[in-house]
DNA sequence: GGTCTGACCGGCG
DNA sequence: ACGCCGGCCAGAC
C-alpha cells in the first residue's frame, strides 16, 4: 500500500507519459488522446502534449511519433527544426504529406492495448 | 500565492 | 459542411 511518494516533485504523470513515448515502436505513431486516456486522463490530452515538451534534449523520447489524433504533425514547431519531425517519421517508414500522417490509422499505435 | 498558458479533444450552432 | 467554445492538469512568471 504505501507506495513510496517520489520524493521528487516530477509528477507520475509526466514521468508515465514519458515513459509509453519511450515504448513506441519504430515505424508507428500515436496520439496525445491516446497516450492520456492510458493513463486515465483522456480528457488531459493538453497536458500530454506539455509534458512531451519536458522531453526536451531527452532524445530517448521518440515525441516526433507522438501526433495528434487527426495525425497532423502539431508539435513540430517544438523540434529543433519543423522539418526533423517529418524527416524522422520517414526515416521511420512512416509516409508524411504536409505535415499529416498517411494511413494514420494503420500505423495508430494505441498503448491501452498494445500494451496491457 | 494567484494567474495564464499550453504540442489537445469533443461537442454544439 | 464548417467554425467556435469549453474543459482538463500541471508548470512557469
Amino acid at each position: 500500500m504505501a507506495k513510496s511518494k517520489k520524493p521528487s516533485k516530477a509528477t507520475n504523470f509526466f514521468s508515465d507519459v514519458h515513459e509509453v513515448a519511450r515504448l513506441i515502436p519504430r515505424g508507428r505513431a500515436t496520439s496525445y488522446g491516446a497516450i492520456a486516456a492510458y493513463l486515465g486522463a483522456k480528457m488531459s490530452a493538453r497536458m500530454v502534449g506539455w509534458a512531451m515538451n519536458a522531453a526536451h534534449g531527452d532524445h530517448s523520447i521518440p515525441a516526433h511519433r507522438v501526433v495528434n489524433r487527426a495525425g497532423l504533425l502539431t508539435g513540430k514547431h517544438h523540434f529543433a527544426t519543423p522539418a526533423e519531425m517529418q524527416r524522422r517519421l520517414e526515416q521511420e517508414g512512416i509516409s508524411v504529406k504536409k505535415d499529416k500522417i498517411q494511413n494514420f490509422e494503420k500505423i495508430f499505435w494505441d498503448p491501452a492495448k498494445e500494451l496491457i
